[in-house]
RNA sequence: UGGGGAUUCGCCAAGUGGUAAGGCAUCACGUUUUGGUCGUGACAUUCACAGGUUCGAAUCCUGUAUCCCCAUCCA
């Protein structure tokens, strides 16, 4: 929870230390029309985090401004996924639609400010006359109403004298504007629906645009954040707030990349479709990343926040890989859940030398050595167990530790078995085995000498209980599922002839718990009785014998393709442009990229012959032109910097005054300050220093106090070059020679 | 095709002119009565590509490529 590890807490925290807001004030703003997943997950981990983080709050809004698909269900489904996430919002659950008497006000004074009209066209022809992306679209010639006609007519909207589509209030912004979405977007619609909060009060509902970013003024939200989908509606978000609302401190919004995980589908429509096409049981089944189906599979809130914060927040579209989720379930459930032992497909084992009268109680903790938890439960032990079928093998392959005819192996937490005999049926398979046990090699207290390489788990048959439990695998075949024809037709296997240890039920020491050496299960929290037992798997355990035994068949490498580069041409020059650019190769020296550089830019270009005509200094002129002042220019219209400023400080780099670096640094300080660069170098002392009397004693500090890294570079790594030069930097301002203290380190070093 | 974003290891992701963090995955060894856990080590001479500026570039400049988003009266 550090304050500056992604990009939006850097933000928070310039914003808060430059004063910009009093404290951050967040919001986590679903639309309530379907259950949230595990990308809500990461929205709610963001907002809710940060404002947590920064000491700020959250505040939960239903962003319900359509009436035709949202639903109070959903409604408490998001309320469950934040707090069972561990969040609360207090008293801070809103709706937008208990803004729309105040949203309503303000589409009135939009349009008093004569920025938003009445359109009366028909949808069709809205589209048509918005024109392109590359085309500009056209005015409605509604546009021209007078404000009072569109105030008659806005109220009538509302008071539902039209019907659905007859008009619409539209922001008057920019017909031609590159970004459509400022193309006088639409603010208002008529809706003759039911909401499922207002009712029939209202006809008119407000688009998201407008809804959105007055909800966060209104709320005092600071910082808006909402995923990359959004970037083009930023303008338009600050175009409302900015005409309605000019003088007050407001929100601004910043967007992150949503999640992805492979394997998975995320979009609510494809959800949907799983859901009510009955391809899975309902919101909740334990295959789907909805929160309710991760709740219901056994999922920590631990665990989905903990992969929240791995995966972190950027801007770059990315899938995550499922291995990640499974992890931070795994790592959390090792620490916290008892083992058990329960066998799902299982073999008779007859120990013939055991009392079949006998029933012997094991003491067994419910924890490993390393997990720091206590607890045990008596297992007991007879003379009929069942193993698991696959812990047994007649013919083993190379490097199989379990039982086979010629390997004994430890019962769990009992003793050692040997194999005696086989018994199968008429089709072969093997139905039973007969065992010897060592009664000398009870566990904890083994005397036998009998070295075995592994320990399986068991059952005893006559005290076991039966139980249900559900086998998940992944709901999609491929990576990137695209619809029905991915789902995997195994993704749900169930077993209903299990055996488990008596404990597990009668003690039901907790909820989840580790199935020994095969994987995470969870009491399903609804079909569970005692008396049928229903555990939904959660997660496997790694197995790297499993991995191992079937990478050995496919070794297919992938054939390594290198990238083809196909290099676009660039568009060739005018006649103009290369007059200029022969001149600046032919007469001035520059080189072809300087010189191309500025010929194609009259800008650059002009500047450039300015400041040529006060120093006569084309190269070092082009260069920095070509770098620093370029930037400038595209980052700002107009620049405060004059050729001349940049001719003057050109100079005191050719007679050595200050080093390039420094120039920079000057170059930065003219742009804020105006000042003239000598005046700079002047007051911050910035000449540079070149008198190696002075730099020696710096390079042998550093050097006696990096023993470390001299030796590293000793050892080869010259790049280490760079850190000597830095430091001794750092111990001038920046000031030294660097070519000459390049050399002098380079010398040092090399005689050490 | 206009505009807006993005590109650092198999997958995420730090880094914003001075030694390419970290996690997952993978591999090897050690510990282990879970083929689990844990521990140790290995895993980017290189940051989409090509030039340029600089003593020094993932970082600054120019160009190119690729991917994503925008032309719902959805959000």
């Amino acid at each position: 929870m550090s304050e500056g590890k992604d990009f939006l807490r850097t933000i928070v925290k310039e914003d808060l230390e430059a004063k910009k807001y009093k404290t951050v004030v967040t919001r986590f703003p679903p639309e309530p029309n379907g259950f949230p997943h595990i990308g809500h997950a990461k929205s709610i981990s963001i907002n809710f985090g940060i404002a947590r983080a920064f000491g700020g709050h959250c505040n939960l809004r239903m962003d319900d401004t359509n009436p035709t698909t949202e639903d109070m269900r959903f409604v408490e489904a998001l309320k469950d996924a934040v707090t069972w996430l561990g969040y609360t919002w207090g008293e801070n659950l809103f709706f937008a639609s208990d803004y729309f008497p105040k949203l309503y006000e303000y589409a009135i004074k939009l349009i008093k400010l004569g920025k938003a009209y009445v359109d009366s066209a028909s949808e069709e022809q809205i589209r048509q006359l918005r024109g392109t992306v590359t085309q500009s679209g056209t005015r409605s010639k509604y546009a021209t109403r007078s404000i009072e006609e569109n105030l008659n007519l806005f109220e009538r909207m509302k008071n539902g004298e039209f019907k659905d589509g007859e008009h619409v209030l539209r922001a008057k912004i920019d017909m031609s504007a590159a970004n459509m979405k400022m193309r006088d977007p639409l603010i208002y619609r008529i809706r003759h629906a039911h909401h499922f909060r207002t009712g029939d009060t209202w006809c008119v509902y407000p688009m998201y645009d407008f809804a959105h970013c007055l909800s966060d003024f209104i709320e005092g939200i600071t910082h808006s954040i909402c995923t990359l989908e959004f970037e083009n509606n930023r303008e338009l978000y600050d175009w409302v707030l900015d005409t309605l609302e000019p003088e007050k401190t407001r929100p601004y919004q910043y967007e992150f990349a949503r999640l992805n995980i492979n394997y998975t589908v995320m979009s609510k429509r494809k959800l949907l479709e799983l859901v009510n096409g009955c391809f899975v049981n309902g919101w909740d089944d334990p295959r789907l990343p909805t929160i309710a189906g991760y709740k219901r599979r056994g999922y920590t809130p631990e665990a989905i926040l903990n992969f929240c914060e791995q995966i972190g927040i950027a801007k770059a579209n990315s899938m995550v890989d499922v291995a990640q989720l499974e992890f931070c379930i795994r790592d959390d459930l090792n620490q916290k859940v008892p083992r058990v032992m329960c066998v799902l497909d299982p073999l008779k084992v007859t120990i013939e030398n055991f009392d079949s009268n006998k029933t012997e109680e094991i003491e067994a903790s419910y924890y490993p050595h390393d997990v720091a938890k206590e607890g045990y439960r008596k297992l007991p032990f007879s003379k009929e167990i069942y193993i698991e079928r696959d812990d047994f093998m007649e013919n083993p392959p190379q490097g199989y530790y379990r039982l086979t005819p010629n390997q004994s192996v430890r019962l769990k937490h009992a003793y050692i078995i040997t194999c005696k005999q086989i018994i199968k049926d008429a089709n072969g398979k093997i139905v039973e085995i007969k065992v010897q046990y060592h009664s000398d090699s009870k566990s904890g207290d083994d005397t036998s000498g009998i070295k075995v390489k592994s320990a399986i788990h068991w059952v005893s048959g006559r005290h076991a209980k039966k139980a249900e439990i559900r086998l998940y695998e992944r709901l999609y075949k491929t990576d990137t599922p695209e619809g029905l024809e991915d789902l995997n037709p195994d993704s749900l296997r169930i077993i209903k002839n299990a055996l488990i240890e008596p404990a597990a039920i009668d003690e039901k020491p907790d909820e989840r718990f580790q199935f020994e050496r095969q994987g995470y299960f969870y009491a399903d929290p609804i079909d569970y009785t005692s008396e049928h037992p229903i555990f939904n798997k959660i997660v496997g355990l790694k197995d790297s014998w499993a991995k191992k035994t079937e990478t050995k068949k496919p070794a297919t490498k992938p054939t390594q393709t290198k990238k083809v580069v196909i290099e676009g041409k660039a568009d060739p020059m005018s006649e103009t442009e290369l007059t200029l650019f022969s001149r600046y190769t032919n007469e001035l020296g520059l080189n072809h990229e300087i010189a191309n550089i500025l010929a194609r830019d009259t800008q650059l270009s002009n500047f450039f012959e300015e400041a040529l005509s006060v120093l006569h200094s084309p190269i070092s002129l082009a260069n920095i032109i070509t770098n620093e002042v370029a930037r400038e220019f595209k980052t700002n219209e107009t620049i405060q910097i004059t050729p001349n400023q940049v001719a003057q400080l050109v100079k005191m780099v050719d007679d050595e005054t200050i080093s390039n670096k420094i120039a920079k640094q000057v170059f930065e300080e003219m742009l804020d300050s105006k000042a003239s660069p000598d005046a700079i170098v002047q007051k911050k002392g910035l000449a540079q220093i070149s008198d190696p009397t002075i730099i020696i004693p710096l390079i042998d500090e550093v050097i006696a106090n990096n023993p470390d890294n001299v030796a590293k570079f000793k050892a080869g790594n010259t790049k280490l070059v760079g850190f000597f030069i830095g430091q001794v930097l750092k111990m001038t301002d920046g000031k030294a020679n660097p070519s000459v203290l390049n050399e002098l380190v380079s010398k040092k070093l090399n005689t050490q």
